[in-house]
DNA sequence: GTTGCGATTGGCT
DNA sequence: GCCAATCGCAACC
């Protein structure tokens, strides 16, 4: 039987308790080349307000509006002038937490993941970084605040069925609250990303 | 108005 | 391992 979209009620939790909660999830987008589904292998949690490295610690701006919004819609940011990453909005409306979607396993129409991805030789490179995920999706600037828990979206995510093995250790690339756990994977997959700290990480409290 | 740099990636040394 | 690519945001002047 068709597994159910993930609920609201599962992204208005902490960020911190959904980031590892989505691993071994599946992640579908639907286009008109056909669908891609992902299987979730890495996440970051982002703890808005009171976290230093979210694009939410400043307050509300048109930037990082969705993320103030209600839970369970598509935070989506362009960064470097050419990626696109993908976060899940979690906790209560206001708290602007967010998960960001790191890397996944190609579990469904690997050609056209290929085809988004033609440079890369390796099944497990396709989906593997937070950009490279969203190419493989087909996720992009449109998608900015869809409502993956809506029965019409063209995103969504579904529970993966097992229980996975889950490690965690500090977050990449950020320069800010550096050492803080809030990175989860499953341990010894392939498609998990490198670590890479930031050469500006400092600690924070 | 100007400047510095980012929740990154891939190509080159 | 190092660094360029490339642009929007936000901090500063």
């Amino acid at each position: 039987m068709a597994r159910r979209r993930l609920t609201r009620a599962f992204f208005e939790r902490s960020p911190v308790d959904v980031a590892p909660d989505l691993l071994g999830t599946l992640l579908t987008t639907v286009s008109p080349e056909g669908p891609v589904t992902l299987r979730i292998t890495e996440t970051e949690a982002y703890c808005g307000q009171d976290d230093p490295a979210s694009h939410a610690y400043r307050g509300p701006s048109p930037r990082n509006e969705v993320m103030f919004g209600p839970a369970g819609h598509l935070y989506v940011y362009f960064t470097y002038g050419m990626h696109y990453c993908a976060n899940t909005v979690c906790g209560p409306d206001g708290a602007a937490g967010g998960v960001l979607l790191r890397a996944a396993e190609v579990v469904e129409n690997e050609a056209l993941a290929r085809a988004r991805r033609p440079k890369v030789a390796q099944a497990r490179g396709l989906a593997r970084g937070p950009a490279c995920l969203t190419l493989a999706a087909g996720i992009g600037r449109d998608d900015l605040g869809t409502d993956l828990c809506s029965a019409r979206s063209r995103i969504y995510l579904r529970s993966g069925g097992h229980d996975v093995p889950i490690e965690a250790g500090p977050r990449v690339g950020v320069s800010r609250a550096a050492e803080v756990p809030w990175r989860f994977w499953i341990p010894g997959d392939p498609t998990v990303s490198a670590y890479k700290r930031s050469p500006r990480a400092t600690i924070e409290s």
